[in-house]
DNA sequence: CAGCGCTGTGCAATGCTTTGCATTGCGTTG
DNA sequence: CAACGCAATGCAAAGCATTGCACAGCGCTG
């Protein structure tokens, strides 16, 4: 049995290669006779024939394939980013390569170096850090690369985010606006854009109101519940009054704040009041359902997508940065009221 | 700039393609004089020469390149398994081609056509369903496929699983253990193994102790939340006595399911045990916190990428069924004791 | 000096599809 | 009837890396 090939169908029908290839393509079945296209359609249907896309990719210099770079899969708000994408490109038969770096530059120069040598068409990375400028901007110039979530100065690359200055202002806005008076941040890593400018963001309104922010005693290093629990208590442990309203750039150092918290014996939102951000899933029923900023990831995901299709389709074009604005979702760990639903 | 490519650096170094082919190849390497092979080395490095897959591909046969079927990359689970196989593939120069079916048979087909078509070295599903096996078992005729998470009897395809049949025992044993009488189940979907098992272990569980089971209003649609409470609301409204301890198929449902006991001013674990499945990563801090079955799901995916990759070496080698044992959880959901933390 | 067994290289073919150009055949027009 | 246009198809090259085979060169041996 021997494999289905353009050359195999061509034979069976008697025409030549190419007008397989023709009848096969919609963009080009017009340039064959109607009676030969529907010929070449159902033996190739019976047979069921796939066009091989190594072929035919090394043939056209395009592949109907891009590189999605994430640094970690089992982060929950990775996936509507990554279904936006999917789905968005998905109708337009491109498949998605898929490449962790684990916040790892060594990885990240890996994961680049297979997507060149596979051909993927574009790159849409959310794992820029303060540190890739050099090898994304040479990757940028072979291959279209959009920045999705993180942005990065010096990278010279379009970039879709999140309006994170204005999430880390809502943060803000919404803590001094329930009473808050003393304020604290647990931070992420610095070498992110989202962190920093959450941070940013934060800090300037709270001194638009004049409200004092104390200082954090630590970056976060991973993101994560043991580093919030960890953060949280370094603030606690920081001898001063504690503060009253607590802004966690995630909802996993949330909810590690939250630990924290209960260990020593404070309770929320009455002693401090929280907040995270990202709207993770389970958050409305950890207890008390913790106030957080919801990200519109799927739609950042689509429009990242669309993006890439129209620097592929012109590679030449500019694409100015876009950055789309967050919501806050009030609940009981900042406001006190048990969750309206 | 002519493209860097393995002619190219031919002419650079004043050698021939083969060897230039050769010189890089570390499995051949050793064919080529070391001086030569050095010259070579340091003139693609200098160039930042890649290898193009595409070439390399179509005319070895192995792209290095698998394909991994997915429900859904937004649920919690299925990224450790995701990260398992990656990692194990990762480092012998693998790719994941990722594609989601949302449980819909055509997006499965389409899915499949799609990884045919580019050529992947081997397949691995975790969106086996019943009614997939004509399709599955035609694909895996001429790529490895195997089954993780879900197996599916008529598909012939080796398959990797949770032993969800004990994880289902597991859950009833412990429930009979902390008191129930009353048992209840909210089942998953009827097409998926897992559920199947899940249910399957738990009525037997139940029966070899004598312990009624209460019929279940419904199967899950989905198995998500709403669905939990859903299903939850069905088992309260039914008139008889309400159970004393409940499985649901998963944590999604059984967080559907707390809000429901919640909103009838059921308390749980006072009037009403509950346990989940998956240990997904935030049922830790629900309230109650959650009782749940931990799957190695880490593990699963490493392993079954190991078979795919034993099944590339030898395509007829038969791999019998693995299944990996699950660990029940328990938390205060179903104990009523704090979490020992 | 023929012959042997190496090693290192070169050569040409292979894998499959796409595409610009050439060709064929047919009908139309002046 | 010659010339022309047009639709449909065929032809061959291109895209890039790999690989079986052939060949040259080398140091020996009988």
């Amino acid at each position: 049995m021997s494999k289905v090939t353009l050359r195999y169908i061509a034979e069976k029908t008697g025409v030549h290669p190419s007008t397989v290839s023709r009848a096969l393509d919609p963009a080009r079945a017009s340039l064959v006779h109607p009676g030969t296209r529907e010929l070449v359609q159902t033996v190739a249907d019976s047979l069921g024939y796939r066009p091989n896309a190594l072929a035919s990719g090394l043939r056209r210099g395009r592949t109907n394939t891009f590189g999605v770079v994430v640094v970690d899969l089992g982060n929950p708000f990775v996936a509507p980013v990554i279904r936006g994408i999917e789905n968005n490109l998905e109708s337009r038969g491109f498949m998605a390569l898929i490449a962790e770096t684990q916040d790892e530059p060594a990885r990240l120069g890996r994961a680049l170096d297979h997507l060149r040598s596979r051909k993927v068409d574009a790159i849409i990375t959310t794992a820029a850090r303060a540190g890739d400028e050099a090898v994304l901007r040479r990757v940028g110039r072979t291959i279209p690369t959009v920045l999705a979530v993180r942005h990065l100065a010096g990278s010279g690359l379009p970039a879709v985010t999140h309006d994170d200055t204005l999430g880390g202002r809502l943060a803000a806005e919404h803590l001094i606006s329930v009473g808050c008076r003393r304020l604290a941040q647990l931070p992420g890593p610095v070498a992110i854009s989202s962190f920093v400018d959450r941070g940013a963001g934060f800090g300037a309104a709270a001194d638009r109101h004049g409200t004092p922010v104390l200082p954090a005693g630590d970056h976060g290093a991973r993101p994560d519940i043991p580093e919030g629990e960890r953060l949280m208590e370094l603030l606690l442990a920081a001898g001063d009054e504690p503060p009253d309203g607590v802004f966690a750039h995630n909802d996993q150092m949330a909810i590690g704040a939250l630990a924290a918290l209960r260990r020593r014996g404070l309770r929320c939102p009455e002693d401090v009041r929280l907040i995270g951000y990202n709207d993770s899933p389970l958050t409305a029923y950890t207890a008390p359902p913790l106030s957080t900023i919801r990200l519109p990831g799927y739609e950042l995901g689509r429009i990242a997508g669309e993006v890439a299709v129209s620097l592929i389709e012109d590679p030449t074009r500019t694409v100015p940065p876009l950055s789309l604005p967050p919501v806050l979702i009030p609940r009981a760990s900042s406001t006190g009221l048990p969750a309206p639903q």
